[in-house]
DNA sequence: GCGGGTGTTCACGC
DNA sequence: CGCGTGAACACCCG
């Protein structure tokens, strides 16, 4: 589920609470969501929460990592001084356990099994293919860098936004959303995009994903994601077009949002402002 | 029972 | 090689 902003969100407070801990030990509780050996981390201490796209990576005093994907349904919450928390119907979806020396267990709870808690050294992490054809972040790409790369792509301009070797970080929600605010018609294949659109389009990228992050990222109606402490966001209140087909466009131009499919994923557009 | 879901990767046909 | 499509991963929900 989780975009640049969710994922951002988590980082901040893996890092407020996490960086000096120790940890005691890990439990894997399903085989595919584990992978690496969790010896090699034992009794080292958290020295920082670090984000590379849409995945986190937690460095470790001995120079490994935990990565972690949370992919479409992956949560993780941190449950403090071994309170018991109120049992729920995720339960049954944990599937690693991080546990610390002080008491605290970061949960990695992830319905689907897409998402997986990797350990590995440091170095690995480079030679990764998700990590090694990462396209720079919106805010560290130039507008001319940007036009260049879109030049050479031939496919919808909503289909590359979501192509983290492109540019890292949009997914589905925000890329529906940015593109709305550029004004931009999803279907526009990328390469014939203008400088100045392309430009206006960067911009309300940075726009919608800091707005996510200021508001704590976006939490649907089946209320799965949520933050390191088990709280929702609030930007699902602010979506310009995502998941709003058959309302009025906010702009009030008369336009109705519109659901088609774009690379197999919804896509949401106002067809009388976005050309 | 079917289709769809905030992600990524792979296989296939052209 | 690149593009488009669809499936796969696996589970819940309407």
């Amino acid at each position: 589920m989780p975009e640049l902003p969710e994922v951002e969100t988590i980082r901040r407070q893996l890092d407020k609470y996490l960086v000096g801990q120790k940890i005691a030990y890990i439990e894997s509780l399903h085989k595919k969501s584990l992978v690496g050996d969790m010896k090699e981390v034992l009794n080292a201490k958290i020295t920082g929460v670090k984000r590379l796209g849409k995945m986190l990576v937690m460095e470790m005093s001995n120079n490994y990592v935990i990565a972690i994907h949370l992919k479409m349904s992956g949560q993780l919450i941190l449950t403090k001084n071994n309170k018991q928390e109120t049992r729920n119907k995720n339960d049954k979806h944990i599937r690693v356990k991080i546990n610390f020396l002080n008491g605290n267990e970061l949960l990695f709870i992830d319905q689907r099994i897409f998402g997986w808690v990797r350990i590995m050294k440091k170095e690995e992490l480079k030679t990764m293919g998700y990590v090694k054809n990462l396209g720079p972040e919106p805010w560290d790409i130039t507008d001319i860098d940007f036009y260049k790369k879109l030049q050479k792509k031939s496919k919808a301009i909503k289909i590359i936004l979501t192509d983290q070797d492109v540019i890292s970080g949009v997914g589905n929600i925000y890329a529906n959303d940015a593109l709305w605010e550029a004004g931009i018609d999803p279907r526009t294949s990328a390469n014939t995009l203008k400088p100045d659109k392309v430009k206006i389009l960067r911009k309300m990228i940075i726009k919608v994903l800091k707005e996510g992050i200021k508001l704590g990222g976006s939490t649907g109606q089946d209320g799965k994601y949520v933050n390191l402490e088990g709280e929702p966001g609030s930007y699902q209140d602010r979506f310009r077009v995502y998941d709003r087909d058959g309302e009025g466009c906010q702009r009030r131009d008369g336009g109705v949002i519109q659901k088609i499919k774009l690379g197999g994923r919804g896509t949401y557009f106002c067809p009388k402002c976005q050309m």
